[in-house]
DNA sequence: CCACGACTTGAATAAATGCTCATTCATGAG
DNA sequence: CTCATGAATGAGCATTTATTCAAGTCGTGG
């Protein structure tokens, strides 16, 4: 069965088929290596690279006990209607990695509708890990919306890029919002949004069905700050206001109203809905408690996925 | 019932725990032993349990073009409507083993399904493995249904039950059918499918959406007579007569015509459909070659899932 | 044609994992 | 109460896997 050195074969389907016969057939390396005719070493770099491209990929089929109560505590003490809590990984691990996997999976849930939806997008780090984590499905019939601009400060359209690589992944047709995420000032901000293709994004993402975004801290590494939408100054203001997060570029304080100066003058994106759709938040990790205490507070969202501590920590903030 | 030292955990609890730090954090062992409070010792085994009670799921995200190209090469030779090539596992393990991941994938797409349908089943160890590999699922609106009896010729009623665990699995009504899987005479078969409830449970299965089933081999080591439906004499006579396999009991010969003798005067179970329903396949190995060519030669099956050796063959064989 | 750098490769070795086995512990029959 | 039974445990060891490193390979641009 040994293959030959096949110059036809390319390096993902080794990795692939190296990575089906470990995590499947339950192989060793070697025999992997005998039955691909590679060396012992390239067998176990080719199971590697399988499972970190995720070309494999790892499920857990068993609802934890402990994180279903979680759940259904957080949706009794915040009125969501939908909750789910990961397993915690252990300390010094990126939350993220905890929470991807799960965000991905209700993700998908949300994709496997038959019925034609319309799913907007904020973005973010986490957002990006989830939808990296999302597999390929074939859903042309819903529509995937970003609810903010796609251009950075220094021009660039690439930062975290979420609405192409989801759209990319489901083969939905997507609605990016070709314009700066934050204007100059008011006036400017009325003229984007008065043009007429960002007026119909703007309507559509109004419209969505289901509206998925991230959350962002107010402190010195806020998002916003990092990637260079707003200077320190600036954020100190909104802090001084009483800003503790924000979503979408959209701060708002501790009770999860939203203020009325500095940076919500000019950003351009939508607020997350304030009908009855559903707005799921994802975010886990020390940073993200101020502010999803405050989202929590003014029900901004009604649905949320965290982990372990980052749960406990709501609950017993509010107790 | 077994509790541990600790009554507020449960040992799936702690295994799923265990297994979702290992393959999902990434953590070793050691780690996992630290960060639940038990020795390494400990940690190995929650981690071993986790994966092999199906609490940890690993599937291939990645499609190996050769399976691709042979996947396209069956539907094309044979006219299929459907087919999955799985790559296949070293020689010496159970082809089983490649094909069940795959067909459990493809077996909940059509659980997925939001609108109500009904899923008629065989058995046997193939399928038994297949279903196995599903994960729960919530569809009280789909109806699964057995495509022949559940009773074997020593009374027993637990033989391959693949009806059950399915129902079990997804929560879905489910229709067995409570007579032997062979009548003693064609008289004797006539008065089963006379009575009323047998009557309802084959006019369901005939009208069954999808049609999933294994197929079984006529050389001496064939389900029917491992499982004591027939005799070795019995078996020669039909292979006499041209015999090369059997669905659900039903033997055919190498065009894939049912015969009109032996067994099939006095098999209880209902054909798998001729209309234009999915009828899906699922069978791999060496043993199955023939009574695939077969059900392949007389249109019997609509879609096949197998693995990548077992497919080379059905293509080089009818080149 | 050669020099350079980025990337691959396999040997050596360190680390992690899985297995066997003797021991412990709980349970229940005598 | 004692002893047999069997499951659970952790120590020790064999196997398997991951990492490091020096040497080799390939492509590119001078």
């Amino acid at each position: 069965m040994a293959e030959t050195s096949d110059p036809t074969v390319n390096v993902d389907d080794e990795a692939a088929r190296a990575g089906w016969l470990y995590y499947s057939g339950g192989l060793t390396q070697d025999q992997i290596a005998a039955e691909l005719g590679v060396s012992r070493q390239r067998a176990q770099r080719l199971v590697a690279k399988a499972m970190s491209d995720g070309l494999i990929r790892v499920r857990i089929e068993h609802p934890i006990t402990e994180c279903l109560e979680l759940e259904r505590a957080l949706c009794r003490r915040f009125g969501l209607a939908f909750c789910r809590v990961a397993p915690s990984l252990s300390e010094g691990i990126d939350p993220v990695r905890a929470i991807a996997p799960v965000a991905a999976a209700e993700m998908e849930k949300i994709f496997a509708r038959r019925d034609p939806k319309v799913i907007a997008l904020g973005t973010g780090r986490t957002l990006r890990a989830v939808v990296d984590e999302v597999r390929p499905m074939d859903c042309p019939h819903h529509k995937v919306v970003s609810l903010l601009g796609n251009v950075a400060p220094d021009g660039s359209a690439s930062f975290y890029e979420v609405i192409m690589r989801i759209a990319d992944k489901t083969r939905a047709p997507h609605y990016p919002m070709a314009m700066p995420v934050v204007a100059k000032d008011a006036a400017d901000r009325a003229h984007y949004h008065a043009l007429p293709h960002v007026r119909n994004t703007r309507d559509l993402a109004q419209q969505a069905d289901f509206t998925i975004v991230g959350i962002g801290q107010m402190t010195d590494d806020a998002p916003l700050v990092v990637d260079g939408f707003l200077s320190v100054e600036e954020l100190r203001a909104m802090t001084d206001a009483g800003a503790v997060g924000e979503m979408v570029g959209w701060a708002f304080d501790a009770e999860g109203r939203y203020l009325e100066t500095g940076v919500n003058k000019v950003v351009t994106g939508v607020q997350v809905p304030q009908n009855d759709t559903p707005v799921i938040c994802i975010a886990a990790g020390p940073s993200k408690r101020k502010p999803l205490l405050g989202a929590l507070a003014g029900k901004l969202i009604t649905g949320l996925v965290t982990d372990e501590i980052t749960a406990r920590f709501l609950l017993k903030q509010t107790a």
